[in-house]
DNA sequence: ATTATTTATTGTAAAAAATACAATTAATTT
DNA sequence: AAATTAATTGTATTTTTTACAATAAATAAT
């Protein structure tokens, strides 16, 4: 027996809804699709799953054709197969979300795709079910941002706690506590405290602090409370 | 513009994992498959997406067709596609979990599928890469349980307070104390007590609950602490 | 009929975690 | 030298979680 005979095939494509942050607000990279159908309208990063391809290996080559970056924090979100939802030919879509630090996307920026960060609140109608994949996403990180430490792939390798503070307030949309907020992430024992500060944001100047690695690993499956009554997510 | 041309097409299926509890151990349901490759061995439900069909449908059909039941807990887990996870041809496999009341399949049971429940500890080796499949929808309904009330999908209507216990207890392999689990559950606002009680398990007897879908619907994507110490679930 | 047995049911005190709340410090700017 | 700005830190209160055991309700045994 070489085939299951008489079953359909149908195209397999990956989608990545790419987040970054910019120390204000949390974005999300899109493209312009550059074939039709929708040609030349604002699209997430995709592609079609090749033969030979894992779908991890397809989401980790989409975003390294748009980004430049690999290694980055990558995670399949949910699988779209309502059959019409391109209009052209059933293709089913498994979509990834990846957290990036954005300074180090814009290092690597290239502009075969006319990509673009937008603000996720005001981000252009996309494609397809493709506006569904966003929110999706958007949850999804909420969800595990609230009791795992996701949000520092976000963050670059040093940064300073009123940062990393404004960074779940603008996921959450919520204000935090500054001493509380500051007590609870310190007690994760998650971070290193560094020597130097960032003198960016204000006259005092921040300390840096960077994430303790072993830690990290150690304790990323943990349960931790990073967001006060946490309720619907 | 017809199609996708030069792209390549590939079979997509649905594997459903579908738990039960009989009010001791967990279990899966897993039939013997009817056709080459693997066949006749132990295998989970499954079948190739059609082409009129999205996901969710699919997945409910496939489960109806071995169950004969409809509108039970289903939720899509995972998608796996290792090029040769199935060697006659590649197959992408959308997973899904079900949690059905275990009694309730009973009544309906078909054989057409030599079907077995098997304890979740016990289950034979499965083909292909279910074995993993399987893993991930424990671990899924672990993470899930520990904060969302969905293992009363395990439940028939009526259940007592005792017999949930034993459900977390089994789901989390751990014992937990009588007094604290009871004021827990019932904290909620989750379950009705009834007037009669279940004599089959004491003498005394244990008043039978029931959800209070109102509250059940409401509050169950709110975080709830089921599970004393949640720590790596 | 009384006693023994078995499981269901319930309460409280102690510990831990979460919350609310504001003064002080370190730098730069005026 | 004073004013400004944001960073840093502590404590009292409340809430939640945990640890822990006696009593109640029914049946079974004598």
């Amino acid at each position: 027996m070489l085939k299951y005979s008489k079953q359909t095939r149908l195209l397999l494509a990956v989608d990545c809804i790419i987040f970054g942050f910019d120390g204000e607000v949390l974005k999300i990279l899109l493209i312009k699709r550059g074939f039709q159908p929708e040609k030349g309208n604002w699209s997430l990063m995709g592609g079609f799953v090749q033969p030979e391809e894992s779908l991890d290996q397809s989401a980790n080559r989409i975003l390294k054709q748009l980004t430049g970056l690999e290694g980055v924090y990558l995670e399949q979100l949910y699988t779209f197969g309502q059959p019409q939802r391109d209009p052209i030919e059933r293709t089913v879509s498994v979509s990834y979300f990846a957290l990036i630090d954005i300074h180090k996307y814009e290092a690597q920026i290239s502009d075969d795709y006319q990509a673009e960060w937008f603000q996720l609140k005001r981000a252009p109608k996309l494609i397809f079910d493709q506006q569904e994949m966003v929110e999706q996403a958007r949850k999804r990180i909420r969800y595990k941002a609230a009791m795992h430490p996701i949000l520092f792939e976000l963050l670059p390798t040093k940064f300073t706690i009123p940062q990393l503070q404004t960074l779940y307030e603008c996921v959450f949309n919520t204000t935090i506590d500054k001493r509380n907020f500051s007590k609870r992430v310190l007690a994760t024992g998650l971070l290193i405290k560094l020597a130097d500060k960032d003198k960016a944001g204000s006259k005092r100047g921040a300390y840096y602090y960077q994430l303790n690695m072993q830690n990290y690993y150690a304790k990323f499956q943990a349960f931790m409370n990073f967001i006060p009554n946490p309720d619907t997510l």
